[in-house]
DNA sequence: TTTGAAAGTTAGTTGAAGCTAACATTTATA
DNA sequence: TATAAATGTTAGCTTCAACTAACTTTCAAA
């Protein structure tokens, strides 16, 4: 929908993960992340920067530029939003948190906007709903 | 999760619609499906089946092995569940179908049963439960 | 029954994104 | 401060799934 590739969000995404997390995104560290070996970095280093997501030199400090920390953020946005429907659906936390990252990639931005405006809607109550207490009785019970 | 590539699945499934919307399927239809040109059609039967997916000789009739028939079931019905949740969120019907091919793959059979839960509740009820008449609401007046 | 159009396939190319092996740079420690 | 370990990059290869161009088969109409 937005014309990135799905490495490309996974990358950025990555990276703003782990600038957030420690300051700073180290080759070895976005290989780790990506479940990568370090030279496949590099060559999507030198794309990213390409693109204009990065501020990269070899061997020297990886930042985001502005358009980079955009996107990146509206991808963990989504990521994050799909885990939180997920959970609230009774999925388990780890598979929640696989199934966003495979479902987050060129999901239409009209979907993310409702499955916000629901998540935001549950939350707008001071108490769990009771209809969502009932879903999970509901969910435990039911066989399959 | 299951060791599907997704463009196998994508093609399984492809295959299942037309052999259930018209009796069978051919080269041209898959390739019109899938938009993508004949030859890529070729070579992705040569490879479903090597993987014992469906019956194929070259020039003649496409079926599905009952392998093939059980996994593009699955990746149909997965497909289909997450459409349906989608569209009890609010997302419009045309959209809906296109996150759900994008969003179908590599989703953890516990997700998907989650979701099935979920829309199996939601319709356990004679009306459309109060909470999601009021979701309603309150999503057409959220501005976003 | 020939023949031309439609459908399908084969051969060879491309691009993305991974890999290993080898080399370069940086950093940290002896 | 010299050097070894850690980190990063380059070069070159692999696989996957697309593509185009050229060829083959099928089938229907003249």
């Amino acid at each position: 929908m937005n014309g990135l590739s799905p490495s490309v969000e996974d990358y950025l995404e990555a990276i703003l993960k782990l600038i957030e997390h420690k300051g700073y995104a180290q080759t070895k560290d976005i290989a780790e992340e990506m479940n990568v070996k370090p030279p496949s970095v590099s060559g999507m280093l030198i794309k990213l920067k390409k693109q204009g997501f990065i501020n990269y030199e070899p061997y020297s400090a990886i930042t985001l530029t502005p358009l980079g920390k955009e996107s990146a953020r509206k991808v963990l946005e989504g990521h994050n939003i799909i885990k939180e429907l997920l959970k609230y659906l009774g999925v388990p936390d780890k598979v929640a948190e696989d199934d966003a990252c495979a479902m987050e990639h060129q999901v239409h931005s009209k979907t993310i906007i409702q499955i916000k405006k629901f998540i935001k809607f549950i939350e707008s109550f001071p108490e769990t709903p009771e209809w969502l207490v009932s879903f999970r009785k509901y969910s435990k019970k039911s066989s399959k």
